[in-house]
DNA sequence: CGTCTTTATTCAAACGTTTGAATAATTATG
DNA sequence: CATAATTATTCAAACGTTTGAATAAAGACG
């Protein structure tokens, strides 16, 4: 074969091998618009040639003359967060469509490691950058650096829309409030609620729900029974504040009877902390938590939970890149976007109706059977 | 600004800035061998200015001009699978600082899709491709059509090193002896085994293993408590199978100790199918997994579990990458490397001595307090 | 038969970088 | 002082593709 030295097929190597111009066949090949005019039987010996040569097109050499790399960066910032993965399928899909392809880095929940990576994906212009912030993170200069690029950005998971960054986000505040209604609709009264660390963006939002439904069930949250979950390292880390929390809770001998968690994995915290205890889920305890992600699936009890609805968010984050990359620059300063996600109450094994209220259930059955 | 149409700035752009030529400013910001004669002031000049400016340079350029695109394909065929998470890491640990990115993709359990990504990956040049093989898969035209690239390829998961492909895996041999040798250990000899689907390889080494463990303990393993999971679909179908499974062991009447379980998931389907029928573990039945992922750490009782090094295969795969590029050509076809990685048992709390014990071991506390 | 359109193909420039070879300027060597 | 060696900078070609403009050949029209 007349391979150059790159050990690639190039379009010259075919044009050679069929005895057409690189023109020609780059014009066939790419199905350009000028291919209509190409003689049908030129089109198949081109192509025959192509196949049979094993021609791949040199994606540098095509971005670099059409300057659009088929390519969107998506910055996690903690892949290890189950959260993310749902995330990235979603953005997947929405991108397959068309062609282009997530260049998917983990940013380990390090600034270092981040600001890094976003070098890295510019400088492979990815045409937009889709940023999951799925865990605490500060983004002071990832908008200068941005928006200096004309890179259009989505940011997954925390509302910067305020600041001019297109935003998808569950809505928290409703997924508090759902949280905290399946408690009350149950019957719960004494409830304890943990809230997650200040540097979260999500936790004020799910606390206001879970108050705005705790007073319009006309229950008082007892100030004593609400925690806050510690500034925390990694997205698992909730998982021992939970743990640590739930024996706060026992420790505090304020009666309880239900969790609300601030996520899933502290939900799971607060399972082994109250089990721990001789306490049971959810027969003596009902425990919620928020996210839906697979370790609150399969454990047992399984976690009563809110879910968010994850594939969905990263196929709308996908869909506005995809559209703001068709404008090309027009109408880059429009007003940022805003979707809030409906969350969903995925009801499981780990909450019940309390133990007073069973023991009535369980008279009233008694006395008509 | 003297910015082009593409927006982003340019060599030719930085030059004109500073009255240098384009070479020059290559020259000192690529810092090629030539730098060493660029007078300092100069050198000094440029990279202000580079700066000031805010260049980066084009990684499609320079990638089609060096002919080295500076990027692995990394695929993943079902990313869902905890597994794979800290494999990535590994990869990208291990390529990070050779400025190595990995173009990460989910295959979504998807043949159709597989194929397709592995086209995109070759003609985005990447210079090695790395295979996450956590689930089922054939991979028959894989081969082919990657052997024909002379794109150096590690397959991690698998063992297809007899098929002339670099192979990274735990070794599934000792991990499922480790996991029978510490059930017996403990005192089991009615042991129950789920063994994993046909389709998957590491089915067979596993099962092999405990075999092993359970001759070497002198323990007779009864066939009718040897169960194997059907072919699944994706990695989280383990649980239902657990579930199911849990279900027939008890059915079967047949009285066992403890479950030696293919994988965490299906721990965990044994966990939920076992104390759905009263069952506690550990107390009455200990049940043992394979993997180390986060699910079987955040559940109670966190389930033992025979550790993967996930983290360092992966960095094992980009080792051998890295060094494969080194090499560019020379030695492409050196005899294929088999790597396996030594699996770790790590002991919590669905692991106990076995009944009958626990009833001796409290008699002799209560006879010598 | 000259001109105009249509059809089929090719030219050549451009994308932004790297790099071997060339040039120019300076300094050291014989 | 000529030559060689060193230092500093630039030329120009190349990487593989796309594409507007050019060319060439054929058919259609007046």
């Amino acid at each position: 074969m007349t391979q150059g030295k790159s050990g690639h097929v190039t379009l010259l190597d075919v044009a050679r091998a069929c005895g057409f111009s690189v023109s020609t066949v780059s014009i066939v090949l790419s199905e350009a618009p000028l291919s209509q005019n190409v003689a049908a039987k030129t089109r198949e010996q081109v192509r025959t040639m192509a196949r049979k040569l094993g021609y791949h097109p040199d994606a540098f050499a095509r971005s670099l003359r059409s300057r659009s790399s088929q390519t969107i960066g998506v910055l996690a910032f903690d892949l290890s967060d189950p959260f993310c993965i749902p995330v990235v399928r979603g953005i997947q899909a929405g991108l397959y469509p068309a062609r282009y392809l997530p260049l998917l880095i983990d940013a380990q929940t390090q600034r270092r490691l981040f600001d890094s990576y976003v070098k890295m994906i510019l400088e492979r212009r990815a045409e937009s950058l889709i940023v999951i912030a799925s865990w605490v993170f500060d983004e002071a200069n990832l908008l200068a650096d941005l928006k200096k690029n004309h890179v259009p950005i989505v940011i997954i998971g925390r509302d910067l829309s305020e600041r001019g960054i297109n935003s998808v986000l569950v809505d928290n505040e409703a997924g508090g409030a759902l949280a905290m209604r399946h408690l009350t609709e149950l019957g719960h009264k004494r409830i304890a609620v943990i809230r997650g660390p200040e540097e979260m963006f999500d936790s004020e939002p799910r606390w206001a729900g879970i108050q705005r439904a705790a007073v319009s069930a006309g229950i008082k949250l007892n100030p004593k029974l609400v925690f806050q979950l510690p500034g925390l390292v990694d997205p698992a880390s909730g998982f021992e504040g939970g743990i640590r929390l739930a024996k706060e809770m026992l420790a505090s001998e304020r009666p309880f009877t239900a969790v609300v968690a601030f996520d899933d994995l502290t939900a799971l915290g607060v399972v082994r902390g109250l089990t721990g205890a001789g306490v049971r889920i959810p027969d003596h305890c009902a425990v919620v938590g928020f996210d839906g992600v697979l370790p609150a699936e399969v454990a047992t009890p399984a976690i009563t939970t809110i879910r968010q609805p994850l594939k969905e968010m990263g196929m709308q984050a996908a869909e506005w890149v995809m559209q703001a990359i068709a404008k090309r620059g027009r109408g880059i300063d429009e007003a940022p976007r805003l979707y809030k996600a409906q969350p969903e109450l995925v009801v499981r094994d780990s909450t019940s109706v309390p133990p007073q209220r069973r023991r009535l259930d369980r008279e009233r059955n008694g006395r008509e059977p």
